[in-house]
This record gives C-alpha cells, sequence and structure tokens, in this order.
DNA sequence: TGAATATATAAGCAAATCGTAATATACTTA
DNA sequence: TAAGTATATTACGATTTGCTTATATATTCA
C-alpha cells in the first residue's frame, strides 16, 4: 500500500469533504461526464458545478477533455491520489441510479 | 466492504480534511494521548487542541477518560465511522516519530 | 485549604468557502 | 454570420473555520 503524506492527504481529504464534489467523484469513478450532466444531477447552477470541477482539477483529479460542444471531464488514473482516493470511493454506495435518472429523462449527453 | 452514506462520508472528510486533525486521529490509532501531548508535538495552544478533539469527538470519532489529572483520547472502535477511517489511515505514514520525540524529552505522559 | 496543573468553553477576528449573478469565451448550427 | 448552447471566470455576500485571548472548571499536591 503506497503512503501519501499528510501534507497532502488533509487537503484532498478537504476537498472530498464537499457533498457535491464527493459525488461528482465516485461517479466520475464510472462514467466521465459533462458539466450540463452534473447541473441536471445537482439541481444547482452551471457556475457552481463549474467551480467545483475547477478545484478538482485544480488538485489534478480530475481531467477535460471537448468533445464537440461539451467538456467532459474524467478521472485522472495517473495522479498520485487516484489509489488513495479508490480506497475511499470504494466504501461509498453506487451513485449510478442518478446517471439513470438523467438517461429516462433524456439528458444523457453521448455525443461523439 | 461496508458502505457509508455520502452524507455522512462527506462531513466525515471534511473533519479529517485539516492537518492536525488527520494526525491526531492518525496517532490514536496506536497510541492513546492526552491534550498536553498533542499541545507539545503541534506546538499550538490548548485551545486550539482542544477545540480540535471537540470537534473529532462530536463526530463520535474519538472518546475520552479521564486519568488521574489528565485527560485520555483515543479512538473509538465502535464508531460506525471507524472501518472507513482504518482504510484512510493505513494509507497515510506513521507519526509515530512525533511520540518518540516527546518520549526523549521526557514529555510523555505515562500515568496510571 | 491554597497554589499549580490540565482541560474546556466562550468571544472575537481574519481567512477560507460556497453559492449567486453577471459577463466572457468557445463551439454548433441554421 | 448570427443566434443558441456549453462552459469558465469574476465579483460579491453570507457562512464557516481555525486561531488567539480570556475565563471557568476540575484535579493534584504541598
Amino acid at each position: 500500500m503506497e503512503n501519501l503524506d499528510i501534507n497532502k492527504a488533509a487537503p484532498l481529504l478537504k476537498l472530498l469533504g464537499d457533498k457535491t464534489r464527493l459525488t461528482m467523484v465516485k461517479i466520475l469513478d464510472n462514467h466521465d461526464c459533462c458539466v450540463c450532466e452534473f447541473v441536471e444531477i445537482f439541481k444547482t447552477s452551471q457556475s457552481s458545478v463549474s467551480q467545483h470541477l475547477r478545484k478538482l482539477r485544480d488538485l489534478g483529479l480530475v481531467q477535460e477533455e471537448r468533445r464537440g460542444q461539451w467538456i467532459f471531464y474524467s478521472l485522472q488514473k495517473e495522479s498520485e491520489y487516484y489509489s488513495f482516493i479508490q480506497q475511499i470511493l470504494n466504501q461509498l454506495p453506487s451513485q449510478d441510479g442518478k446517471l439513470k435518472e438523467l438517461e429516462e429523462q433524456g439528458l444523457r449527453i453521448t455525443c461523439c
């Protein structure tokens, strides 16, 4: 088991210590998502979603990739935090239901 | 592996997302400690240590026990968060060196 | 019992955080 | 190219956080 210095672990846990971001990361662990999907899922503003994703990206937890009109986010598997995070995500219940809801409403983006 | 609801996991991670508290919990995972030891370890005020411990106790992560003049804190192994936390602590480097320093300075409390 | 030690709590302040509203940028499509 | 859609950024206000200072409580010991 790799160790992560406390000076790095604490800010990481703080970042994940927000319900919205933690759910985002849990979802991204299984599916790429674009911003507008998160807006639907969390019933919040686009700005708020964008700012949360920025923080995740600033720490290198996620990466963005443009696909046409949309920008998709995915987990950065090469991150030094990746295996650490996995141990946490594995203990959280699946959030796939939230994506399933989107699909049923026809709001899931499946471009490209 | 037990699951922990996101509504509980997020505040827990937030609580652990502080370097002082995370280190405290890591230390407590192996050794009971009293407040004045933490004051030495973190080179901070007694009040600050006390307030951090209060937050950990409010969530049920630690418990206190008076031993004579001192109040010792230990991890609450019966906490619903305990196994979740273990997965995190296992990925952190040992902080025993900090206690060893105390011993060398003769500041480790070993009453009762 | 009085002084010293250990701990908890309350009040106040500066910094960080999170949401909203407004605006800017980039891409798509008619 | 103009309008519509998707996203990012900025500014701002309310709330939270963590520290310090001051004070209160509990225990020990001379």
